[in-house]
This record gives structure tokens, sequence and C-alpha cells, in this order.
DNA sequence: ACAAAAGTGTTATCCTTACACCCATGT
DNA sequence: ACATGGGTGTAAGGATAACACTTTTGT
């Protein structure tokens, strides 16, 4: 039995899915400002959700997860983890969510009350460059789109708390998470990496202080400077020295706390 | 509807439980020296496993878990948290492991197949004061020890892999996990503490630095003195300030990481 | 007196913090 | 010349690590 074959969300047939298990990303990017979230808004209606989806009965779990993304977003990942899995009864039973449950129901042909069911849902996150990846819907969606986390729309069911949480996750594991390898692109500068830092632990960080720490922790190739034509100093630009970082990580980086 | 009705594990009703779905508990206990872990024996078997079970149909997952550990063990809990969901397809499908289902199946009259299908399981840890908890084992089991981590015989399926996800979590997460509050009792010797951080860091740590960083963090309640006849200074008895324990978990305590 | 374990002190070193200073560049 | 942002330096204070010293107690 091939335990990894693609199963097409799009096709949604109970028979060939665990029933009462979903799967949400949260998919963090960054664009050297503001750390965003992927969203989805559904067809026909004004509500927005995570990108989700359904296992496979022969499908391992994380393999659901990078297929759900790329199915639903058309984003193949660099890094997705498990962070959370939610179980609460009601987590997606108030009367807004049931309506939408109703809609998507009649729209798309599923199998009467296959959304209808308790879902236990299992939160993946990851952290990708906004510049390099073009996330396109969907047929269930109407679009999809990054979001600056600090001003999230409503999101449906309890998706909310699954990107709070999330966030909690990503700030707990900052010193074991390959942040800086996936939310940035190849070459980048120390800014970029800081400004990274600045979001996700959503204070200010003091530029010398921050320049040297990193510089001391040798994960970071020096590059050539590029000069960009701007009125300054050109900085240098950087690319991370794999084993290096692995390494680190498995100890746990001492950032500032 | 009540979503919090205990339903008996004892009484496996496929009709009234999530398929597909279990839950399996890595229980960490400390006894002033080594760091243990509590497995059952399971009836008729040489075979050691973790406590586990299903979820009811209308029971949060959080409470199954709470409910599942009381039903096997015993031991009411403290403090429950979740820390990994485990979704390969093969996660018990050696041939041990298909024995031992089957076995199961015809020994304690569960409804054929349940055993057999395809679980995805959450994994759940706790830290308890092994004495100040007695496990008993349930009717499915021969016996509920504490073993050593150090010393584990071998586990079933997945499991030794559960517990070792569990210790890297509890490692990754020491600063905010209630660690002391839960692994020990009531009131405790610095000497108590600093072991149980050893065990859980698996190395030494200085016992003069251990203390002063302890103390100045200043969760700890100093008590009076207690002789226990040893010939030696008797040592301090220390109690949790808890308000300013939570307070600091919140934002990560920094031990000596 | 001695061993054993607890409590505290000392010192060198390192890290963090908050700045200040100079450099390169376009206007 | 000046503003802007990049790279580096410095000094005070705090944290860490290694180890020494003193205290209490039973034998």
């Amino acid at each position: 039995m091939d335990h990894n074959k693609p199963i097409s969300f799009l096709k949604i047939v109970p028979a060939d899915l665990m029933p009462g298990l979903s799967i949400d990303c949260v998919i963090f990017g960054f664009d050297r400002k503001d750390l965003n979230i992927l969203v989805l808004k559904w067809q026909g209606l004004d509500s927005w959700a995570l990108p989700g989806g359904f296992i496979g009965k022969d499908e391992d779990m994380d393999i659901a997860a990078t297929r759900i993304l790329e199915e639903r977003t058309g984003i193949s990942l660099p890094y997705l983890r498990q962070f959370h899995t939610f179980g609460k009864v009601n987590r997606r039973n108030n009367s807004q969510d049931l309506d939408i449950i109703d809609h998507s129901n009649k729209k798309f042909a599923i199998p009467i009350r296959w959304l209808e069911q308790r879902f236990i849902s299992t939160g993946y996150l990851s952290l990708v460059d906004m510049r390099q990846s073009k996330p396109t819907p969907d047929i269930l969606s109407e679009s999809c789109q990054w979001k600056p986390v600090k001003e999230l729309p409503e999101l449906l069911f309890d998706h909310m708390d699954i990107v709070k949480k999330a966030l909690e996750q990503i700030r707990i594991q900052i010193n074991h998470l390959p942040i800086g390898l996936s939310l940035l692109p190849e070459k980048f500068t120390m800014k970029d990496l800081q400004m990274l830092y600045e979001s996700i632990l959503n204070r200010d960080l003091d530029r010398g202080n921050f320049q040297k720490k990193m510089l001391k922790l040798g994960f970071l190739n020096r590059l050539e400077k590029q000069h960009t034509g701007a009125s300054h100093k050109a900085p240098y630009l950087y690319s991370f020295n794999r084993s290096r970082y692995d390494a680190l990580l498995n100890q746990g980086i001492g950032y500032m706390s």
C-alpha cells in the first residue's frame, strides 16, 4: 500500500478520508516589514478562514498537511510543523459557523453531513518568504491573501484561536525553529533579520547589539555588499551557514530571551 | 448536550467514540532521584504500553485525556498538557503490534475491528509527585508501574517515540512549564528542586549557583527548617509563591538554558 | 575530630544594555 | 553640507561559572 499517494481535497469522498479529523494551516509570511498570515475567502461569502482540509485514510498526517496547503494555495513548503491539536466539542458550533457549513454543503455538493460532523483539527504552521510565493486560490475560494497579523479580519470557526496559539508557540520555540531560514530569501540584510525578529517578538531590539549577537553565533555567511542606490552606506548581504544553523537550533539558540 | 459527561473506557462502544482517534499519556514522576514514566503491562502479555484510550463523541479532548488517565491508573491530575499528535499511517503496524491487537480483541470482547483501524493519537504529558499518587491498574492491565526513564522496557507500537517526543518537548519548554509545582510535594528542599532540573536537563548543575538563581527569581517561599535527623545541617523547606510563579512562566523563566 | 550536606561568599569572565561614534551615499 | 541608514566601539551593570569558606549535625 502506498501511504503517500496524494488524495485530492477537491473530491471529497468520505470513504477515503479519516472521519472527524482535519488539518488547518497557519502560514506566516514576511515582507521585510510585517508578519502576515495567509487566509482564504470562501466562495460567495464574506468569511475568511485558514487553509484546511482532510486526511486520507492511507496518508501520513504530515504529508496530508503538505498536500492540503499545496492544493489550496499553490504553495509548496520548505518547512511545515504541527503545533497543536484543537479538540473542543463546540469549536465550530456557533450559528454563523453552522450557516456556512450548510452553504458549502449545497454549493459544492459535498456528501451530506460530512462537514457537519464534529472535527478535531491539528494545526500546522509554516514560515515562508512572501516575495517568493504567489498564493493562488482553489475553486472553493474566491481569493487567497496575505493579511497582516496586526489587522486580521474575523475568521471562521475557532480559527482566530488557532492563529493565536500558533503565534504563542512560535514565540516560545523561537530559539528552536528555523525562523530565518524559511522566512527570508536566500540573501538578506541584517536589517531584514532584525525586523523579522521584531515582528515575531513584537518589540524593538537594539540595532548594534542585535548585529553583534547574530555575528557571534556564527551561523551567518557574510557576502559581498550590495549597493541599492539608496542614499546611505550599502549593507552587507548574508546567507545562512546551514549546518551551523541546524546544530544551534538543536541546542536552542540563545537569542535575547 | 453535556459535553463533559464522562464516558467509560472499559465499555468500548464504537458508536459513542470518535473513530480513528486516540490519546496516549506520558506521565512523568519524580521521587527525589530519578525521572520516571508510568507504564501499564497488558493482561497476559509481556508488553508494556503507555496509558491510553479513546475520545467520546461529545467529549472535549482535554477532558477525555483526564478521564482516561484516571480510569486507567487511578491518578487524578493537577496538570495535563497536550504535546504532539502522532499521525503516521504505520505507527502501529509491525507484526508484534498486530498480534497484540488481535489478542486484545479476543480477550476483552472488544467490538470486532475497532482496534484494528488506523489511529491518529494525541500525546498528553503530565508531571506528578510519585510519592503522592499510587497508580492502580484497570482491568485491561496486569500492573501499572513507574519505570525510570533511563531504563524503560520495550514499549508497544510507537510508544517509545511518543516518550522521546515528550522528553524533547519538556526540555524545549522547560521555562514555560510548571515543572516544580507539579512534580514536587507541597514543601520541598532546594536539593529536591535541583535534582528535578538535573533529571530533566540530563546534566549536573552547580549547587551554589542554582540556589542563588532560584532565590533571586523570587517565586519560592522559604519556610522553617526541618531537621530530619541526618548528620548535617538541616535544609530549609520551600513552597511555591503561586502567583509569582505563574507570572514568570508566562514570560519564560530564564533558567540556565 | 570528622564527615556530610547546607548555606553563603568570592572572583573572573562573559553577556546585555544603552548609547556614541564613524562610514558610505544621494540629494 | 546634510540627512539617512550601516557598521563598529565603549563603558556600566548584570548574569554565569567555578570554587572556596563557613555552619550544623550525628557518629
